[in-house]
DNA sequence: GTAAGGATTGGC
DNA sequence: CCAATCCTTACT
């Protein structure tokens, strides 16, 4: 059923209330061959617009970037590395480039590791979470207890962005 | 056109 | 510690 799919207000908000809110939400994700992986989300990251010298926006409206300038509720993903595609969610409002990457999920510890059980590729890019057919957020009816830390893999941003405790992870 | 490097992972 | 692997961005 999708009565229980997350509006695209759930993703108009600040990212980094919206990132910390995804924490125990179930990401679906439906395969080509109609199977179905419903996983819930354990670890997030909030990237914060032309600012945050971390998010990748900074860097301006290039191709890329480009789906984090759009309204909230769409799908980001990027190739990293050569290997792993990455996985966003865009965020706030429109000409406002926030967007959450999706670190972990339940028995899955890693982006690039999410990506890959996920079978993402670069046609998931710009993918509309409140109508696609693959891929939604479902609410899951409870708000786990989370921690804050800084965010992973950054330090090339500098500060202040280095020490934003962007990172949201649910606590066992 | 060319070069540098990355929101990572896994193997040595 | 460091290679894998390729797309995006910056610069000539």
């Amino acid at each position: 059923m999708n009565n229980k799919r997350l509006p695209p207000s759930f993703f108009r908000q600040e990212v980094t209330d919206v990132a910390p809110r995804l924490l125990g939400k179930i990401l679906v994700r439906r395969f080509a061959d109609g199977s179905v992986l419903r996983l819930a989300i354990t670890e997030v990251e909030a990237y914060r617009g032309m600012e945050d010298r971390a998010c990748h926006a900074s860097k301006g409206r290039t191709t890329r970037t480009e789906v984090m300038f759009h309204n909230g509720g769409l799908v980001y993903v990027y190739l990293i590395y050569g290997m792993y595609w990455m996985l966003n969610f865009v965020s706030g409002a429109e000409n406002e480039p926030t967007a959450v990457l999706i670190r972990g999920l339940e028995g899955i510890s890693g982006p690039g590791r999410v990506g890959r059980a996920l079978q993402l590729d670069k046609s998931f890019y710009g993918e509309d979470l409140s109508t696609s057919e693959r891929i939604w957020i479902e609410d899951a009816g409870q708000q786990p207890k989370y921690t804050a830390t800084p965010r992973i893999g950054i330090n090339y941003a500098g500060e202040p962005w280095i020490s934003m405790p962007w990172r949201f992870v649910v606590e066992k």
